[in-house]
DNA sequence: GTGTGACTTCTAGTCCGTA
DNA sequence: ATACGGACTAGAAGTCACA
């Protein structure tokens, strides 16, 4: 068969990555972000740069805070 | 207006019923799942119980094992 | 085959700084 | 406003014995 590779960028990547965008077209800071998500400042930078294993709660945390659902965030 | 509602199931609810009801489809086992995700039988227990805050590493292990994506086990 | 409590190990998540 | 480090605490990961 043709089409098969496709490779998938790990989800954690990808989330990292959608969330660093959507924060950036709602012009907000990972500061704001932090805030409305309740999370702190530096772990929200950390997760951008997918440098942490986030869990669900706070995925649905930052979701809820750009008012996106869920699974937008882990669109590739 | 009429349906605002919604009142969105948490996520880790979404995640935890979905992760049950395909596996059940797929006629698999708690502990084949397991397995599959190289996972301990009873953590995939009780992730589908809705009582672990799962991370995304785990999240993606799972749905990879199951061979769906990982947003259709955020399904509603 | 699954649920549950208890447990230890490891990392998620906080908070402080500095650049 | 963001990155990155160190040090810390809360909580996820992972395992077991028993129902």
């Amino acid at each position: 068969m043709a089409t098969k590779g496709a490779k998938h960028i790990p989800a954690r990547l990808r989330f990292a990555r959608n969330l660093r965008s959507i924060r950036k077209e709602m012009n907000l800071s990972q500061e704001g972000l932090a805030d409305l998500a309740n999370l702190h400042r530096t772990y929200v930078g950390d997760v951008e740069r997918g440098e942490r294993n986030i869990s669900i709660d706070n995925m649905e945390a930052l979701a809820e805070a750009l008012g996106v659902p869920l699974w937008e965030l882990l669109r590739m």
